[in-house]
DNA sequence: CATCAGGGCCCTG
DNA sequence: CAGGGCCCTGAT
């Protein structure tokens, strides 16, 4: 283990999110795999992020309610840090977490729908989120490839073990992600010792296109849907699954759809049709599902859902989906 | 013990 | 455009 740097210097700050915002189901999402860069209790979600080079310790606090919301964000360093850079990382904060997010159509839109009605009321205010950069992001989504979650925590931990730093802020102890200049000088042969297999080459590959600005994050923010998706695809290593995720999640997509994996399928098949789940319907029929019932807001709606569903799995409620899930 | 598929993707034919 | 191969692991 690695000694962690102390993040010594604190700033306060608050942000006023549009309302209505839901705290807990924004920053937290069950669904998601344990990662050693963050935590999470009813009310606080802790963060590490590596901006402008700066490794930064981040705590969220609900200070507010759904209709009347209000963080409190504590942003520790190691150094100092000037008025600009701060605004800058509140700037990219507002938008990862989806805080300006206008949910009013969606709302109204979808209240009366005889399922996600319900929903939307349970989680009014509930926003998809990428807690970090697209690098990271990418990062994750090269792990989770063929492999069962275990397995992918343990190849994610041991990046983080090898290449990323330890930080301790706020009486926590965290992971921050490495600049892709690291796994970009790394052999591949040490990341194969990680036991990543031949995720070895797209990590290096997704790395090397950071590095050469192949790939800008910022760009691709303006651009349209389409765009994103050509330039992802061209990133060695991602593919339509990676790129459905990485369009909802971090460009905030809300009607991209165009790929369901397997395990997606018999999920959305018994969610949404109530099919035994060995039995699902055909990916084309859902896609066109979607298209019909959730025009404009497919992912989002479907997000919904599936947020719902694991925020039941995790009080246990649940059986049919344990058989889907491989720890 | 051996076999196999897993929260994909690349490459080949 | 379908299908084999890829690293490693745990389930069977």
């Amino acid at each position: 283990m690695k000694t962690p740097v102390e993040l010594g210097f604190k700033f306060e700050r608050t942000i006023k999110p549009t309302a209505p915002f839901n705290f807990d189901a924004t920053f937290y999402k069950p669904g998601h795999f344990p990662s050693g860069d963050n935590d999470w209790s009813p009310g606080v979600r802790w963060q590490t992020t590596l901006w402008k080079g700066v490794p930064l310790g981040l705590v969220f606090e609900n200070h507010g309610s759904i209709a009347s919301p209000l963080i409190q964000i504590s942003i520790f360093a190691d150094r100092d840090l000037e008025n600009s850079f701060m605004e800058s990382i509140l700037e990219e904060l507002k938008y990862r977490y989806n805080l300006q997010m206008d949910l009013s159509e969606f709302n109204s839109k979808f209240q009366d729908d005889p399922q996600l009605g319900s929903i939307i009321q349970k989680w009014l205010g509930m926003r998809p989120m990428n807690y970090g950069s697209l690098y990271e992001y990418l990062m994750i989504a090269i792990v989770l490839q063929n492999a069962t979650v275990r397995r992918s925590v343990n190849m994610l931990q041991a990046l983080f073990e090898n290449y990323g730093s330890l930080l301790a802020f706020d009486d926590k102890v965290l992971y921050c992600c490495w600049q892709p200049q690291s796994i970009h000088n790394t052999p591949e042969q040490d990341l194969r010792n990680l036991k990543v297999g031949y995720r070895a080459k797209s990590l290096k590959r997704v790395s090397e296109a950071f590095v050469s600005k192949e790939i800008d994050e910022f760009v691709l923010r303006e651009k349209n849907p389409e765009d994103q998706r050509t330039e992802l695809l061209r990133l060695y290593g991602v593919g339509p699954a990676s790129v459905g995720y990485i369009l909802f999640d971090v460009f905030h997509q809300m009607d991209y759809l165009a790929y369901i994996s397997p395990w997606e399928q018999k999920i959305y098949s018994k969610l949404f049709l109530e099919t035994e789940i060995d039995s699902p319907f055909s990916t084309d029929y859902l896609i066109k599902y979607f298209t019909e019932r959730f025009c404009g807001y497919r992912m989002l709606a479907v997000n919904y859902f599936w947020e719902d569903l694991f925020w039941k799995r995790k009080q246990g409620q649940v059986d049919w989906l344990e058989k889907l899930i491989r720890l």
